[in-house]
Parts: structure tokens; C-alpha cells; sequence
DNA sequence: TCATCTGTATTACTTGACATATACACCAAT
DNA sequence: ATTGGTGTATATGTCAAGTAATACAGATGA
């Protein structure tokens, strides 16, 4: 499983760390079932502090995302009768949210927003997933 | 024109005073070459301090959205040839590029993912205010 | 039992954002 | 020049987020 954390980028560590394993999850590379690697595996790995990854684990927890088994690795929680896709289609709609609310208190047309998103869509074509690899 | 701003809403005060400004040139209550209100009236009038008022006041300068006159109350600035609509869409592009990237990251299907945009328009027709579109 | 995995509760340090008080510079009209 | 308006540079105080060091607790397997 590839993860890179950044310290410098702004964004908290445990934050890009919880973004990528959902990341994974959502894309089906990791699957319910599936082991986490300790804290401190990834802690020396990475290069942060043990607290930091266990941070973002206990987040993912109340998110409901890992499951706890005392004394053992964190595992991918497996919810019931949920596909990747219904994953994707979560993920989209969570972030589709605050666009719906403004489009509706700046009044615009559905028909409007819905032709503007395509648009979107079509143009930016470079469709590949870009990390940024923080070589040194 | 209206603004009110909440201390513990955990959104500091001064981006609400300029999310609040530039929602209120959106939808046209406030038009180029209006003057916004000093910001020792603002101050008082809110009860917050006017260097909060003016970091507020000086991002939006930097973002082009008012102008500063020298001596004189700030006004909202006339960017030539643009319309309150195409302020709207400015926001909406904005607002859709992160869900643009996901898009295409997760590998959804356009289709799908305009469906999905269709379906939560449509589906949340919660109340709110509706402006009307008059400018060309 | 002992050694060694696992996760984490507690505590503390560092850092940056936010808001404020004060004082100053500028401009326009007296 | 004076007055009263404008905005803001500077320094200070406060607070929460992020990270880390330490020490502890449960589970596993020899």
C-alpha cells in the first residue's frame, strides 16, 4: 500500500494519512479484511510519531471506516452489502453537497449548473490520479 | 445592507464579513461602485475590532473584488463586461473543480455523476430564497 | 512467565491564526 | 492649520491545532 505523506503542505499529517487509506478503500486496493500496518510500522516508515498515525486511525474508527480488535492491527471494516461503487457514489455525493446548497441560494438554473458540470468534465482531460512526490 | 457575523461560529470574523460581501455582489444587492461602510461604522456596528474590518476589507482588495481610494470609503469594483451571471458561474466552476478532480481520480462515469448532480438538486428542495436573474 | 508485539492516554511543546489596542498617515473640508 | 473622516502598520495577547515524548495496558506466543 503506497502512502506519502508531505509535513510541509499544509494539510495535517493525520489527515493526509485518513484521505489516502480512504482513498484506497474506495478504490477497491484495500478491502474489507484487510490489515493496517502498526503505528509504529508506519510511524518509522513515515517518519512521524506513532501519536500521529494512531491519531488518524482513531479517527477513522468513529468514522466508522476500521475496526478495533484489542491488541491486534486495525482492520477495514466491512459494511454490509456496500460495493465500491456505492463508495464512489458516497464519496461524490458528500462532495457534491455544498455545491446543491449554493447553487440554490444564487438561484441558478439547474439545467445551467448541470450543463456547466459536463462541460467541466469534459474538458480537463487529463484524467489521471497525480501524487506529488516529495523527492529529495 | 446586511451582515452579521456570529464570534463561536468557529468561522473566524473576518471571512464571513468577505464571504457575506461577495455573496452580496453575487446576487446584486451590491453593484460596482457602491461604497461599503467604513470600517470603524462596520466596527461599531457589529461589535468587532476595525482591524478586523479592514484585514477583511484588504483581502478583498487583493482579490480584485473592491477598490481602494485613497482617503475615501472602499468600492465595490466594476470588473468590464461582467454580469451578475457570470459571477454566478464563476462561483459554481469554483465550486465544482475539487468534485471534478474526485471524479475522475475514482474513475466515476460522467453520466453518473451528472445523474447523481441532477438527483440532489432536485431532491433537496429545501426553501431557499431563489434570485432572478434581469441582467444580460 | 517473559518478551514483544499491538494501540493509546496523558502531558507538554511549538506554531500559527485570529482578534485586539494603540498609534500613525493620509485626505477632504473647514 | 485644524478638525474629523478615512484605512492600516505595529506589537501584543489569546487560543486551538498539530505533533511529539513518555509511560502505560491488553494480547500473543514461546
Amino acid at each position: 500500500m503506497l502512502i506519502i505523506v508531505d509535513p510541509h503542505s499544509g494539510v495535517p499529517v493525520y489527515r493526509q494519512l485518513m484521505d489516502q487509506i480512504k482513498f484506497h478503500i474506495t478504490t477497491g486496493l484495500l478491502k474489507p479484511g484487510d490489515e493496517l500496518p502498526s503505528t509504529r510500522t508506519l510511524s518509522s516508515e513515515l517518519g512521524v510519531n506513532p501519536m500521529t498515525i494512531s491519531k488518524a486511525y482513531s479517527f477513522l474508527e468513529r468514522e466508522d471506516v476500521v475496526e478495533r480488535r484489542p491488541g491486534r492491527p486495525l482492520v477495514v471494516k466491512s459494511l454490509p452489502g456496500e460495493t465500491i461503487k456505492d463508495k464512489k457514489m458516497d464519496q461524490l455525493k458528500e462532495s457534491l453537497s455544498s455545491t446543491v446548497t449554493m447553487v440554490k441560494q444564487l438561484g441558478i438554473e439547474y439545467e445551467e449548473a448541470l450543463k456547466t458540470f459536463r462541460e467541466l468534465l469534459e474538458d480537463k482531460s487529463d484524467a489521471t490520479a497525480h501524487y506529488k512526490e516529495d523527492d529529495k
